[in-house]
RNA sequence: GGGCCCGUAGCUCAGCGGUUAGAGCAGGGGACUCAUAAUCCCUUGGUCGGAGGUUCGAAUCCUUCCGGGCCUACCA
């Protein structure tokens, strides 16, 4: 019997859990599952992460306590994971005096291995909200391309990388204040000092999967590692450091320590030993986390567990990102969809058997199509095999035979499937397992239609051959539901309760269940409903006069300052594409009269050359040129939108001329 | 600029060196009526992104080009 210790990332308390969240709650949660019910001994262990200033700065918002927030948040996440079957063993919280104790116990070990070195960092600072700004905290204007309204790393229109610190014009997006430059001593952890480990560990069998593996090594370990800056200075929402109170734990660093900390809290409760799950090489340690957090789970923390003596991972799970038909989730088209609004609208089965059917091993990301949803649920689940309990169960008012009948081999076969589901699940292949599920499910399907009972039902001389057709669809349809009890445990649940059974061995898919009444039938799921999932959506979306009100306004200008800024009427002349540029078109503007301006405007995305030739766009004329990679750029034409394909230029109503000012 | 991954039927994917490239859904035709408009049978549909190469043999290995996604370190 194997032992294993299985965790899930921890959701972070600053947001609710929605369907994006769940491709890992769901994927784990049919791994733990699976190995539960093969008889070893596993347990699923998570928590809400609490810390950092991101908490810290919504506890201000809503006017509450840190503490307040993220009891409640955390509160909401647990009813969110219950509605959907997922089944934590302990469910804690990175807010714990273990996670304190732990924390601080490792960072005892990398101190005396040495690791541990401080160094002086600069940074914003906002003295309104009294805090240092990290860099989506801050906006200005990009210093290399002069393009407004920029994150503090670096900038949309050019693809410049900075340090906010850089920034013309920055601004703090917590109070719109201008920050101030600080200086603040961080710890950093010198990571470079267990290259060698880290390029052995992530190259060895098993650990990783092969993509991660090369990623990493293509990306991070073929040059020094660079320090871990872990700490950050008051005030923070964290732990403070013992040996150094004026510097908090970067969330990064109490974060994963957080799986320990929840792992102890279920020891105490069960009275386990600690260092039996962590410490001794008995457990298997398996991490599923999405592919943003590889560099944090696959690199620092194998450091921080190596350097402490700790058991290291096992294997890292890695998955990709959720789409809804092809695209990111978005507010405005309601594919945001929050698993509260699910589940008032839709069966948590759908989802947990749809992601089941897409999942593999690998790390691409997961399309949920919307249409796709709805047949794979209908047609391959309800249709396939829960009807197949549905269209035999009628009949079988007198039980299952005492022996089990000839069914030429399919039980066999079915049973035999179970080698290769279970290879399936265990590689986190589910995609592959539904696939051989569903044949299998074909074959039964046939069985039926082969031997109609319906017409054997019509005949009374024929009660006994009736009862062997029963006999086998119903165990047919029972291997069935134990293969499939990982995701579908209600199913699994139900199906026992109509054989007298209950499920809760993969053995049980090995003997057929002969000689015991069926219970009455009731239908064990419904069919999804499409206006149930339009609902959903609709429920989900975000309207524009919501959306709009996210972004402050800026600072109050004066008129003379308004003034300062000549906007003029232009006709496009030309427009033409600029070849290795990703963003960039090449415009030529007829201002009126003989004057003509060469613009290039990252819109390339959003419009195609010839759609612009001719029309009327709004410039402002006396921007200082700037030197581009392609060439010089006099001016700037105005538009709206995020950027990327969500651009929207400006157009003055019918009758304007070029050369007329704006104002 | 660099790195990782992916391009197979309308859609979602399987196959990853060896018989005429497969499945499900969708499309077309038929059967059946027990069942949740279900199920069963038949069927249409692909120059396996392009071009080279290695090999007796390539969707499968290598090179290169094209297209797409993600990442590029104090938000990893």
């Amino acid at each position: 019997m194997r032992q294993l210790l299985v965790t899930s990332a921890l959701p972070y308390a600053n947001g609710h859990i929605h369907i994006g969240h769940l491709v890992e709650y769901i994927q784990t949660d049919i791994w733990v599952r699976f190995q539960k019910l093969q008889g070893n001994r596993c347990i699923y262990i998570c928590a809400d992460d609490t810390h950092g200033t991101a908490i810290m700065i919504r506890a201000r918002e809503e006017s509450i306590g840190e503490e307040e927030l993220i009891t409640k948040m955390q509160r909401s996440h647990i009813e969110d994971f219950a509605g959907f079957d997922i089944e934590f063993d302990n469910y804690g919280s990175t807010h714990c005096s273990e996670n304190r104790e732990l924390c601080e116990e490792i960072w005892n070990s990398i101190r005396e291995a040495g690791l541990v070195s401080q160094q002086e960092v600069t940074q914003l600072y906002d003295a309104e909200a009294d805090t240092f700004l990290a860099d989506r905290f801050v906006k200005g204007t990009c210093p290399k391309c002069a393009a407004e309204d920029q994150y503090g790393d670096s900038c949309d229109r050019c693809g410049a990388h900075y340090s906010p610190v850089e920034m013309v014009n920055p601004l703090s997006t917590l109070t719109n204040t201008t920050p101030e430059v600080r200086s603040a001593d961080h710890l950093f952890i010198n990571i470079e000092r267990l290259h060698g480990f880290l390029d052995e560990w992530t190259r060895s069998e098993g650990h990783l999967q092969p993509e991660v593996a090369n990623y990493l090594h293509g990306h991070f370990l073929h040059e020094p590692l660079r320090d871990w800056d872990v700490s950050r200075p008051a005030p923070y929402f964290g732990f403070n450091i013992p040996d150094s109170p004026d510097n908090y734990w970067y969330v990064w660093f109490d974060a994963p320590i957080g799986y320990m900390a929840s792992t102890r809290q279920w020891c105490d409760r069960q009275g386990e030993d600690f260092n039996d799950w962590w410490a001794g090489e008995q457990t298997e340690i398996h991490h599923f986390i999405g592919k943003d957090i590889t560099y944090f789970h696959t690199l620092f923390w194998p450091a921080m567990l190596k350097t402490s003596r700790y058991q290291l991972p096992t294997k890292i799970h890695i998955h990709g990102f959720l789409t809804v038909d092809g695209a990111k989730m978005s507010k405005t088209k309601g594919t945001f969809v929050c698993a509260s609004t699910y589940l008032k609208h839709l069966d948590p089965a759908y989802l947990r058997y749809y992601y089941a059917s897409k999942l593999t091993s690998r790390v691409d990301d997961l399309d949920l199509n919307l249409g796709e949803f709805v047949t794979r649920v209908n047609s391959d689940m309800v249709g396939n095999v829960v009807n197949l309990a549905s269209r035999a169960a009628k009949f079988a008012t007198v039980g299952l035979s005492e022996k089990y009948p000839d069914d030429g081999g399919l039980f066999r076969q079915a049973a035999q499937d179970g080698r290769e589901i279970a290879q399936a699940y265990e590689s986190c292949d589910y995609a592959r397992a539904i696939r051989t599920i569903l044949a299998a499910a074909d074959r039964a399907n046939r069985f039926v239609e082969h031997h109609a009972p319906w017409k054997l039902h019509k005949d009374p001389e024929k009660t006994a051959q009736l009862q062997d057709v029963c006999t086998v669809a119903l165990n047919l349809f029972r291997q069935l539901a134990v293969y499939l009890s990982p995701v579908l445990p209600r199913l699994a649940q139900q199906t026992g309760e109509l054989l007298g059974e209950p499920i809760e061995r993969w053995e049980q898919s090995q003997q057929p269940l002969l000689d015991t009444p069926v219970g009455k039938f009731k239908h064990m799921m419904q069919r999804v409903d499409r206006k149930h999932l339009e609902a959903m959506i609709a429920e989900s979306t975000e309207h524009d006069a919501t959306a709009g009100t996210a972004v402050p306004l800026a600072e109050t200008c004066s008129f003379d300052d308004f003034m300062k800024v000549d906007l003029r009427v232009a006709r496009v002349a030309a427009a033409e594409d600029v070849a290795d540029a990703k963003k960039l078109l090449k415009l030529t503007l007829n201002l009126g009269g003989d004057e003509q301006r060469t613009v290039f405007a990252g819109i390339k995305e959003a419009y195609r050359p010839e759609d612009l030739v001719g029309r009327l766009v709004v410039c402002v004329a006396n921007l200082a040129p700037r030197r581009m990679k392609f060439g010089l750029s006099e001016g700037m034409i105005v538009a709206a939108g995020d950027g990327g394909k969500e651009i929207f230029l400006l157009s003055p109503d019918d009758g304007a001329k070029p050369g007329q000012r704006v104002h």
